[in-house]
DNA sequence: ATGAAAGCGCTAACAG
DNA sequence: CTGTTAGCGCTTTCAT
C-alpha cells in the first residue's frame, strides 16, 4: 500500500496526500479528512526510505558512546532516547568501546547513515591527558550537528554540555581537609577529560588548603571492586585516611579495602565516590557520592539540538554544577 | 557527490559502480580497482536512503526494551548491539516503558521504520501474569522477524530465546531447604513471564520438600532497596529464615533489613538474589545470585537471525539454563 | 486548493 | 563483464 493507491483510492492525486501526510496548511479540512479516512482504513504508513530519500533526512540521530552497559552511560542513553523520541526522532545505538581507533570508527560509520545530529556521550571523546587525538569529533561537525555529553572539545559546532566535575571534587576534597584527613587517595580509572577535570580539583583542593601533592596518592586503577581492593591491600607503605574516586565503583573497592582492613568508616578512613549510581546505596555503610546530574545534562543537550534546528543561536559549552549527595561514608 | 558522478569520474556506468559498491563477483578486478580508487578520492559513500529504497532494507533492526537504565537491560542491548554490529546491522533502540500501552505503541511505531528484525528485550514483552495481551507481538510477527530475548510467546514467527528461571529457582529453593530453611519468602516486582516462571519453581520446590506454600510468604514489591527493607521491617508477624528474590536489588533491600534488625547472613538468614548483578558484590556480605546468562541469551538471538536471513530453519524456543553464583549470603 | 511531472540516488532485470 | 533503463515511494516545484 503506497502513496499511488491511497490518491487513488481517495480520489486525488500523490501531491495533495503527500500534503496531508505532512499536514500541509493548503489543503482544505474536508480533503484532509477524505484522505486521512483512506489512509487509516488501508493502514497506511508512507515509506520511510522514500521519505528519507526526498527530504536527506529521517529524523534519526546517533547515539555513540563508548559501552552501553556501563550504569552512567545507559542512564544518559535512556534520557536521551526518551526525550529524543518526545520529538519524533529515532535514535541509532553504536556503542564504540574506549580504543581511539574504534571510537573514530564508530564517528565515522554512523555519519554515513546520514543522522541528523550526533550524541557523544561521555567524556572520552573529549580525547585524554595523553593529548589523543580529536580529530574525527572535529570533521564530524563539519558534516553534521554534534553533541558531547559531559566532555569538552573546543571547536565550531561541536556543543558540549558537562557538569562541572573541577568545582565538585575540589569542594568535596576541601570538606575531607576540614574534618582533619590529610592523607587523600585520588582513584581514577582513566585519561578522559573529565576524569582530568576531577584530577585538577583534587589536586587544588590540596594545595589550597596547604597540603602537598604526591603522585603516589594519584592512582589510577582498572574499575573492578576487588581489583580495587586488592590493590590497596598490597600498598603496604602508603599512608591515607581518605579517598575520592572518580567513581562509586572505585570508591567501594576503597570500602571493601577497609572492612578488609577492620578499618571504620568514615572514622579511620573517609571515601566518596562519584556518579550517585545505585551501587552507592547498595554497600555498608551507603556511600557519600556526587552526581553529576547526567539527566539534566542530556535535557539540556536535545533541547540545544531542537533550538538549533529551529535557527536559534546556542552556547558551545554549557556546565552544569554538580551536587553533593551526603551519605554514611564521610563526616560532612 | 553520488553514483553519478563517481561513474563519470571513473568512465564506467552506474550499475558498474553499483556492482562495485556492492562488491559483486561480476566485475573485473581492475575496473574494481579504478572504481574503488575514484570513490577513495572522492570521499564518496552511498546514500543509505536510496539503498533502502531499493532493497527495502537498510540493514538495521529495532531493540525495544523497557527501559535501559536497568542494569540487566543494558547488558542484554550491548551485547546485541554488538553482536548486530559485527553482521553489519545498525541498531534503532526503543525505551518503551512498562505499561502495556507504551510497549504496543512502541512495536507499532518501530514496525513503521521498515526495519529487518525486532528484538524485544526482557520478558514484559510476554505477558503477564494478570493475562495482559500479547497482540502487537503478534501482529509484528505477522510483519517482520521477531525475538523475544527471555520470554515466551506461542506464536509462529516468534522466535524466543529464554533461560530456565523456573529450574534454577527450583534448585535454589531446594538447596535452601536443605539447609534447614522453612520460612522462604519470594520477593518479586512484576508480573512478567520470568517472573512467574520463578514463581513456579519456588512453590515447587517448596511443595517437593514439603514445605507448604503460603501467600503472605510471595511479597510483591517495588524494586526499590529502602522500600524494600522498610517493607520487611514492617512485617512483624511474618517469620521467616531466607529469601530468594526475582532481582538482586530486592535480595540487597532483604540485607538492608537483616542489618538493620542486627540478624546473621546467612545464619539467621539466608538470601540469594537474580542476575548476577555488579550490585551483588558490591554488598556485605557478598550476594549469592543467580546468573541469567543474558550474553548466551542474546549471542544466540543474533545467530537466530543470521540463521533464519540465510533460510536455515531455527526452533521457536531455545532455553539456556542459568547458573548459580555461590558466594557468601548462602550456605551452600 | 489541487494536479502533473520532475527528480532524489540506488538496485536489478535485461540486453549485449 | 558491462551498459541501459525501469522502477522504488515520496517531496516539491510549477502550473492551473
Amino acid at each position: 500500500m503506497n502513496i499511488y493507491d491511497i490518491a487513488e483510492l481517495a480520489g486525488v492525486s500523490i501531491a495533495t496526500v503527500s500534503r496531508v501526510v505532512n499536514d500541509s496548511p493548503k489543503v482544505s479540512e474536508k480533503t484532509k479528512m477524505k484522505v486521512r479516512a483512506v489512509m487509516e482504513a488501508n493502514h497506511y504508513t508512507p515509506n520511510v526510505f522514500a521519505r528519507g530519500l526526498g527530504l536527506n533526512s529521517m529524523k534519526t540521530v546517533g547515539i555513540v558512546c563508548p559501552d552501553v552497559s556501563d550504569d552512567y552511560m545507559a542512564g544518559s542513553v535512556a534520557y536521551l532516547e526518551k526525550r529524543l523520541r518526545s520529538y519524533g526522532y529515532d535514535c541509532i545505538l553504536y556503542c564504540s568501546g574506549y580504543e581511539y581507533e574504534d571510537k573514530a570508527a564508530a564517528v565515522h560509520l554512523i555519519l554515513q547513515k546520514r543522522i541528523d545530529a550526533l550524541f557523544l556521550v561521555g567524556s572520552h571523546y573529549a580525547g585524554n591527558g595523553s593529548g589523543e587525538d580529536v580529530d574525527y569529533v572535529r570533521e564530524a561537525a563539519d558534516t553534521i550537528l554534534v553533541f558531547l555529553i559531559n566532555g569538552y572539545v573546543r571547536c565550531p559546532g561541536v556543543y558540549c554540555v558537562l557538569s562541572d566535575n573541577y568545582q565538585a571534587v575540589y569542594d568535596a576534597v576541601s570538606a575531607l581537609t576540614e574534618t582533619g584527613k590529610k592523607g587523600i587517595l585520588f582513584l581514577y580509572d582513566s585519561n578522559s577529560y573529565s576524569t582530568m577535570e576531577k584530577m585538577r580539583g583534587y589536586e587544588d583542593a590540596l594545595k589550597d588548603n596547604g597540603i602537598s601533592v604526591t603522585e603516589d596518592r594519584k592512582i589510577f586503577v582498572q574499575n573492578k571492586i576487588l581489583t580495587v581492593r586488592d590493590m590497596l591491600l598490597e600498598k603496604k607503605d602508603l599512608e591515607f585516611d581518605a579517598v575520592a574516586a572518580t567513581d562509586d565503583g572505585l570508591a567501594i573497592g576503597a570500602l571493601k579495602y577497609a572492612r578488609k582492613k577492620k578499618l571504620s568508616v568514615p572514622g579511620d578512613i573517609s571515601i566518596i565516590g562519584f556518579n550517585n549510581s545505585e551501587l552507592s546505596i547498595c554497600c555498608e555503610p551507603e556511600l557519600s557520592s556526587i552526581d553529576s546530574r547526567s539527566e539534566t545534562l542530556c535535557k539540556t543537550a536535545v533541547d540545544s539540538m531542537m533550538a538549533l534546528l529551529k535557527g536559534r543561536p546556542v552556547r558551545h559549552k554549557k556546565v552544569v554544577p554538580c551536587r553533593l549527595v551526603k551519605r554514611r561514608t564521610t563526616n560532612f
